[in-house]
DNA sequence: GGGCGCGTTAGGC
DNA sequence: TTCCAGCCTAACGCGCCC
């Protein structure tokens, strides 16, 4: 039967997680003044990352960064931020210069019964589930050439990495660093013995992939989301209503599958048909099952967190990686262990400027923090941002899932798409000609992925990011919608307008900067976005027709090679 | 006041 | 030869328009 007890690696209870995962840098916990090392280096208590010589590497990325482009826009944002900082601590000090106890009133008057609220609606039992993909792009290659396994490698190219493999990640190579610095990073810590394998990208194979995996997991809950291709946010809470809603003996896959679709959902509660102990032995081995069972069928090894809410679900199931599983228990104690000694980092949406205001303005770096400064938070951050903080402090997100997700289209995935975009990075150049060249093709390419979705954009939208990776963008909105029907020239309109928008960018940066030459362009995007809906009704294009927001078309001269036309002369 | 459009920032994979 | 990707969402502040 399948909630068999295997015994591989952990098999951890709620509180048994690697107290070392989650703790705080020590050398920057104390420092408001960042370094150049702080700028770059992320979060080092990443899966894999154990055991490496982490000063090393630090040394080896500051030298192998110092003085490029990117870090001296690096080194002024940091500035930038630090001034922030010192203004909300201003704005702090006056608040205690004008009253003494506002701390007290605010947690008594609004805080502390808000949070309450909260806590009382927490689900009962821990039945979300976080699925996780170990090195997902790296891992697929893997399981087409094994050998690659063997030395470190890693998903990307020189310029980028995406994610790497364990030996790699020894060495500091991770995702998001650029290529050539894992090179360096490699070479010199093996002492020249080993060195850092490129393989490209193949997203056809992790879309294969990922929809092996999703299969499987959907026998366990029929509307999990994948939030991304290696991450399912599932809720097994139908799946243990059934498992325990069957006598003892017969609770096999097959017959709990059966007995979830046959949703004469009048069941007692989970909680009512077993006890929160039993519960939890049963939830560990059905997610040790799961994950056999993904690896035997696919080959692959994921990790999964489970917990009362998503939120720290998707934590726990980063802290046992690779292979491993963590069950948060659903009580409030247990929460609070879990969470408590944790880097609000952990935390998904909490980022490094997020992490670096806090800690900066308020000395918070632990969720703990976090609760015990819950009065300056609340008064320190945007509406959105105090409440988002609030609930993290004591561990509360709504993830009530169940969304309808309407998505017009019955087709399969594509649901609900806000915009789709192309961009691509290149030698920087200011050659006009050049620049129409590049967004063309990037429009075009576009256009077909557009073209074979079905999407009918009504907003267009530019992005330049020039060579100090300072970024720019404009976007252009029209009442008819693009791609209406096919071989109506929309192709060829997209390419004009993105050419137009790029004039009009680089027309505003001429402006203001009285430099032409300053124009220097790395990387170009496009963006269609603001779908029109399937069943809309189209306002009559004899309406609009006048629109000035419409690009018109005859000043573009359609048709034209860009060279010719939109191209060389520019301003 | 709300809704929309635009430019920017933050965050995640 | 190389010197920091490419794709996506959400939110906010602002101006503009009913
Ligand atoms: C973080 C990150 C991931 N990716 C891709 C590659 C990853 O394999 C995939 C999933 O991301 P992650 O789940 O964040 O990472 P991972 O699966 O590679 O490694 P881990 O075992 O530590 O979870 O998304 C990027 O393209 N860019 C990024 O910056």
């Amino acid at each position: 039967m399948m909630l068999a007890n295997d015994q591989d690696e952990e098999g951890l209870g709620s509180t048994a997680y690697n107290a070392e995962a989650g703790r705080v840098d020590v050398r920057f916990a104390d420092s408001i003044s960042l370094k150049t090392t702080a700028l770059v280096i992320a979060a080092s208590d990443k899966a894999g990352m154990k055991g490496a010589p982490r000063d090393r590497i630090n040394e080896i990325i500051a030298r192998e960064s110092k003085g490029s482009l990117f870090m001296q826009r690096a080194h002024h944002l940091a500035e930038k931020d630090g001034e922030k900082i010192q203004s909300l601590l201003q704005r702090l000090n006056e608040k205690d210069d004008q009253s003494d106890n506002w701390r007290v009133s605010m947690c008594e008057d609004t805080i502390d019964p808000q949070l309450e609220r909260y806590r009382s609606q927490r689900k009962k039992v821990s039945t979300r589930v976080v699925v996780d993909l170990d090195s997902f792009f790296i891992s697929c290659h893997i399981l087409d050439n094994p050998e690659l396994d063997e030395s470190p490698c890693c998903v990307g190219g020189p310029k980028m990495i995406s994610t790497s493999n364990y030996k790699a990640r020894r060495y500091g190579v991770r995702a998001a660093m650029p290529g050539f610095i894992g090179q360096v990073l490699v070479k010199e810590l093996s002492g020249g013995s080993e060195c850092l394998t490129f393989v490209k990208s193949d997203f056809k194979l992790y879309h294969s992939k990922s929809a092996e995996v999703k299969a499987i997991l959907q026998e366990y809950d029929k509307t999990l989301k994948m939030c991304s291709l290696d991450e399912a946010y599932m809720d097994i809470e139908s799946y243990l209503d059934a498992y325990f809603s069957i006598t003892e003996g017969d609770r096999d896959h097959a017959a709990i599958t059966k007995r979830m679709s046959n949703s004469d959902d009048d069941r007692p509660p989970l909680q009512e048909m077993a006890s929160i102990l039993e519960i939890k032995e049963v939830t560990k081995n059905l997610l040790h099952s799961i994950r056999k069972r993904v690896h035997r069928e696919t080959g692959l090894t994921c990790s999964a967190g489970t917990a009362s809410n998503f939120m720290i679900a998707k934590i726990a199931s980063d802290m046992n990686k690779p292979n491993g599983q963590v069950f948060v228990g659903p009580s409030e104690e247990e929460i609070r262990t879990f969470l408590s000694p944790l880097s609000v980092r952990k935390v998904c949406g909490v980022g490094r400027i997020l992490e670096k205001f806090l800690r900066a303005t308020l000395g918070v770096v632990t969720v703990a923090d976090l609760y015990a400064k819950r009065a300056e938070v609340n008064f320190l951050f945007k509406p959105a941002t105090a409440q988002f903080l609030l609930r993290v402090s004591i561990g509360y997100s709504e993830d009530s899932r169940r969304e309808s997700e309407g998505g017009e289209r019955g087709d399969d995935e594509s649901a609900q798409r806000k915009g789709m975009s192309g961009e691509r990075t290149f030698q920087p150049t200011d050659t006009w000609s050049d620049l129409c060249v590049k967004l063309e093709s990037i429009a075009t390419r576009l256009a077909k992925d557009i073209q074979s979705k079905g999407l009918k954009p009504r907003t267009i939208g530019l992005k330049v990011k020039l060579a100090n990776f300072n970024l720019l963008t404009r976007t252009n909105t029209r009442q008819v919608a693009l791609f209406q029907q096919a071989g109506d020239g929309s192709t060829q309109t997209l390419v004009d307008i993105a050419v137009k928008l790029l004039r009009d960018v680089k027309r505003a940066f001429v402006e203001e900067h009285k430099d032409k030459a300053g124009f220097m362009v790395r990387l170009l995007g496009v963006r269609c976005s603001n779908f029109r809906l399937e069943r809309e009704t189209q306002p009559s294009i004899l309406q609009f027709q006048k629109n000035a927001c419409d690009v018109q078309l005859d000043q573009l001269e359609p048709g034209h090679p860009l060279e010719t036309s939109a191209g060389l002369s520019s301003t």
